[in-house]
Order: C-alpha cells, then sequence, then structure tokens
DNA sequence: AGCATGATGTGAGGATCGTTCACGTTCTGC
DNA sequence: GCAGAACGTGAACGATCCTCACATCATGCT
C-alpha cells in the first residue's frame, strides 16, 4: 500500500495542475483552507475567504475545484495521506500495543495538522455514499489489520468496526477537550482493545 | 426523568407561540422541516422552502426561529423526546435484553420518524460546546443506566461510551442501507454487550 | 359592543455567499 | 519568436439567510 493509492482519478470537471507555479497556488489554497477551518470551523469557511487568505483571485479557486465541497475534499485527501504515511512506520509484533500507537499517533496528528481535527470530528462531512472521505477509516482498518494479522486474524467487518468504535470516542474527546481528554483517549484504547479481545475469546 | 426533563429555557431569543393557533404553525413548521430533511438532506433544506411547504411566511419562521439551525434544534428536540417517551416503556431484569431492546427500538425510530435518520447521522450537527444535541446520548446512557442498574453496577462514562459505540456503529448501518443494514445492527447489538462485558470481567 | 394592547402574519429587500465567464497574462514546445 | 495551452482575474448573477415596516387577529377590560 503506498500514498499513491489516494491518488485516484481526479472527479474534478476542472483542470488539475500541470505546471509548477499552479500547484503551489493549489498548495496554498488547501493551507488557507485548513487554517480558516481551525479559526473559524466549517460554517466559517467561505470561497471568498480562501482566496483572501491564499492571496488567490475566487476564479483561480475554481481553475481547480468544481466547488467548495471538492476543497475540503481536496484538503482532507491531502491531510489523511500525510497520516497515513506516518501510520505505515508503525509495526509492532504486540497488537495492544499497535492499537496504543494508531491511537496516539492519530491524536498527535488530529493536534499538529492544522483542519484535520475539524475535517475528522467537526460536522458536515460530504457523506457522498460512492467513496466519501469515511472510506479512511477503511485503510485504518486494513493498516490495523496488517499490523495485527501477525499475531491474530480477524474478519475485516471486526477491524473496520474496531475503526470506528475508537473513533467515536476519540470524537467525545475532542469534543470535551480541543485536545484530547486525555481519560478519554485511554478509554479509546481500551475500548478498541477489548472490543477486538472479545472477537478473540468467544 | 420526565418528558419536561427537555423543555429548557429556550434560548432563542424570539417570541414563544403562546396562542393555539401559532403554536400548530410551529408544528407545521417543525413537519415541513422533517420532510424536507427526509426528502433532501440537510444541504436541500432552506427556510424558504421550509416556509412554502408549512404553508407560512418566512417571517413566521422568524417569530418563532431565531435562525435556520435553531429550526433543525427545535426538531431534533421534538424527535428526541418522542423517541426518550417510548425508551422509558424499555423494563428488563436482563440487560443484555435491555441493549437489544433499545436498539431495535432505535432502528425502528429511525425509519419512522420523519427526518430523525438525517438529524442522527446525516452529518453537521450544531456542535455548539455547550449543551448541544449530543446530550441526547447522555439521556439514552441515563437510561440504560437505569434499566441496567437493576442487574449491574457501571460508571457512567462506560454507559455513556457505550451508547457511543452503539451510535457509531448504527450510523454505519444507515450508511450502508438507508433502512439500516441488518448485519452491522447485529453487530450493534453485540458490540455494545461484549463493550459491556468487558467492564464487567477485567 | 367598543376599544386598547399585544400577539401574530406578511413578503419585498438588504447582505452575504457560491459560482460563472469573458477577458488578460504567463508558460511551454517547436 | 510564435502559437497554443495553461494560468489568473474580479465584476456580476442567482440563491440563500435574515430583517423590518406594516397589516391583521385575539384577548381582556370597561
Amino acid at each position: 500500500m503506498t500514498a499513491t493509492e489516494f491518488v485516484h482519478v481526479q472527479r474534478s470537471t476542472r483542470r488539475q495542475p500541470v505546471q509548477k507555479r499552479s500547484a503551489a497556488r493549489v498548495q496554498r489554497m488547501l493551507d488557507a483552507a485548513a487554517m480558516l477551518l481551525d479559526e473559524a470551523g466549517h460554517e466559517g469557511l467561505t470561497t471568498s475567504g480562501i482566496a483572501a487568505r491564499a492571496e488567490v483571485s475566487v476564479g483561480s479557486l475554481y481553475q481547480f475545484f468544481p466547488d467548495k465541497h471538492a476543497v475540503v475534499e481536496a484538503l482532507a485527501r491531502r491531510s489523511f495521506e500525510r497520516f497515513s504515511s506516518q501510520l505505515q512506520t508503525v509495526t509492532t509484533q504486540d497488537w495492544r500495543a499497535a492499537v496504543d500507537s494508531i491511537i496516539d499517533l492519530y491524536v498527535a496528528f488530529s493536534r499538529e495538522e492544522p483542519g484535520f481535527l475539524v475535517l475528522s470530528f467537526g460536522g458536515p462531512v460530504g457523506l457522498h455514499p460512492l467513496d466519501p472521505l469515511s472510506v479512511n477509516n477503511v485503510v485504518v482498518a486494513r493498516t490495523l489489520g496488517g499490523v495485527v494479522q501477525a499475531s491474530l486474524d480477524l474478519p475485516p467487518l471486526v477491524l473496520r468496526l474496531a475503526v470506528e468504535v475508537g473513533d467515536a470516542v476519540l470524537a467525545l474527546a475532542f469534543q470535551t477537550d480541543r485536545r484530547g481528554d486525555p481519560e478519554l483517549v485511554e478509554e479509546a484504547k481500551t475500548a478498541v482493545k477489548s472490543y477486538l479481545a472479545a472477537h478473540l475469546n468467544p
């Protein structure tokens, strides 16, 4: 599983940046969107705001993104790619330690990567039925599965739900405390581990 | 815990209906919002749409609600009150059966009550940090606790997380299948029960 | 009944936002 | 150095949220 896995065929009807100049501008737009997302949340995110912050005209935004939602989606994709690349450094024989590491990594990433927190838990995720951001959890589940398969063998659904369970508790942790309530972060670990353990001793 | 628990001091700066006529109109507005939510989702919900569907002018809407979000919030409150009143009919000595019943009730309610599904899982829930809709799960957790305390004693946090875990899996169930993927609904039950069981045999 | 007061109802219009488009500028390959 | 493609721009259009000045209805009091 390489990072190129996420470079899907762009669903956008817009141009893709081919020159260095515009590629850099697109990155600036995503940076601007991430900052504004942290500062003002989803509701405070405006196309003109993104353009202004990125020192770009609105028209430039729409050269590369079909609509505002596509900007958010591209940002989420970029953030998740970064997270995923770090995820692959997690290698351990003990599956319990793997769960802890993955959750710690996720928490750290939520604190550092601008916009990541809002994208994950903030609210409106464009849940298009096809292949939305929610599929991210599938990737996490596969990675978890890859790490874990060394010591145990579980059906994909269980791994997927384990990730979903962790996500839910972590959402609560970040809702309580912007930096992630430590007690709830620990509970997320035990929740996932106890859920997985339950599927081992039926 | 009676239904009046949810009739908080109205946070709105707007008038509250005092005559029968306007009270009925407010209900019509909420009905309209629920229908439109089912038909077009959050993004398709417009104030003029609600007003038209309820055969009311936009101005009337804003006499009783400070903004659009307040309409959604009031609808969520009303729906949850209805759900909560059914929730109190669940009485059982076996806590495992109680979990099953509550989840079945939730699934049934999500299918029948207009807008309930979109409000629960659809996306943008106005996660105001103070006392948002997310508190609903606290109420469910307390009810679960009340039913369960007969047979076992668990800290509130565990009950709260049990509800959160169930919510997460059910969200996935309704994301897969508009009527709730049966396999995932069953998995929601086992996930919650195994999580609770894990906190009994440490 | 008649009147006063407040509750209720209205919809055109201001403000903001997403998006488009016709035009001007810069790069790339030949 | 030239043609064509890629890139960049911002005024303007339509949709949407929300307000406000005004009209109508209900209730209580004399």
